[in-house]
DNA sequence: GGATTGTTTGTTGTCTACAGTGTACCGGTG
DNA sequence: CACCGGTACACTGTAGACAACAAACAATCC
């Protein structure tokens, strides 16, 4: 039994997913690409049925969807997608800062040789994204690299709360990742030789100048007055 | 209509809770007084007879449950109370005194008139649970004073992100907290006093100082090396 | 025409039933 | 005794039904 082909758990038949995480993902993706809209009402019916399933994976779905704060439950009254406001993106912005320049300093002081490999063919791809012009790219790449950066924290309750915020955040900066994504590449290239070094303290002030950054730069974008992006 | 003595709202005929959110609260509290096992299998039929529900609001509350980290759910197995570790234990105090840190400094710059004084009442019902001897209101007036301090600083997000590692930390050191009680109430003065001044860097630093407090006497606990609690 | 009331339609919350899967137990065989 | 296969039971995931409530619409009254 022990040299058993079949012993090891990763051969093991991989039970179908239920249908409720599909469901999740799919109103994720629609809520975040904004082809549902904020304040709309989410029916469940209408879901199930252009879901191809029965109401209640929908419900299990809109539950775990309230609960990270994508939607509104109202009570008798249905699911809404959850209205942003300038406020909360100013203080979702203001945490992600908070949260990313402490992940930044633990990074520095808890790296690995793979993590850094990984780190810096992240931003490979993110360069590479930025000079072929592929804005998508551009966003999932810093996406990404921000998340694995909070990974090197080697703590798994930051990294937790890190990812809620920064998929929150999408929502309000994705447009402005898009423009100048090359200068925030170079402050990336400067956080990766902070930790490279060990340095948390140079660590947790070049994240927190570029995290700041994205925030002011969303605020000039909503106040109108210019398109001179300082990076995400 | 305007003078109609029925036109305040809050005159409204609340409408009923739904069941789900009731089944919600119940189980929360089992799980946090451990009447819930950690890894103990949450039976879904069983949950619904005995809190004489049906199954569906049991499953939405778990749906719920599992995105807040209470319980783990495996597709196909069922629900699982979650199995804290200790290096999980720690990593929620981390954050925890991370994000408490910035709530106060943020608490001493947004600070108003009735939040101090509320503060202060919640410090005064503290004290008097720590001389009465009542160990459970200590613990609860404890989490009602960190929770206003977070309420102070004007960022929901922020509060909102306190509170979810708050409630998942109580699972540690609700024994803690029992422990020496009195010494903590003295570091919440100090905190209160910088509120008051408006002393960011105090607020930071009296704040820090306390919860890494915390952190360490959890340890200590843990380690069973004594019972010299500096305090919550 | 505007306000009020009654009716209809749509939706939510919950209950019940069914199918599929996992686990435990029992009997038979080597 | 150990192992295997079959069966029964427990549990989960989903579908469908029903009752209650909210909103929209139509009819009636002033």
């Amino acid at each position: 039994m022990p040299s058993s082909p079949l012993a090891k758990g990763s051969n093991r038949i991989q039970r179908p997913v239920p249908l409720r995480e599909g469901v999740y993902e799919a109103l994720l993706e629609l809520i975040i690409m904004r082809e549902l809209q904020p304040g709309q009402h989410l029916v469940e019916s209408e879901l199930a049925m252009q879901l191809g399933v029965s109401r209640q994976p929908v419900r299990e779905a809109l539950q775990r969807l309230s609960t990270e704060g994508w939607v509104d439950l109202r009570p008798g009254y249905g699911a809404f997608v959850h209205t942003p406001t300038e406020k909360e993106a100013d203080q979702l912005l203001a945490v992600r800062a908070l949260l990313e320049t402490e992940s930044a300093g633990l990074a520095a002081v808890n790296r690995t040789e793979e993590g850094l490999a990984r780190l810096r063919e992240l931003w490979d791809a993110g360069v590479a994204a930025v000079e072929a012009g592929d804005v998508d790219a551009v966003v999932l790449a810093n996406a990404d690299f921000h998340m694995h950066v909070v990974q090197l924290s080697d703590n798994a309750v930051l990294a937790e709360l890190a990812a809620q915020v920064d998929r929150r955040v999408r929502w309000y900066y994705a447009p402005v990742a898009r423009l100048r994504g090359r200068r925030s590449w170079e402050e990336h290239a400067k956080l990766i030789e902070a930790i490279a070094e060990g340095d948390a303290d140079a660590a947790r002030r070049v994240m927190r100048d570029h995290t700041e950054n994205t925030r002011r730069t969303y605020h000039e974008q909503v106040d109108g007055a210019g398109v001179e992006a300082a990076g995400v």
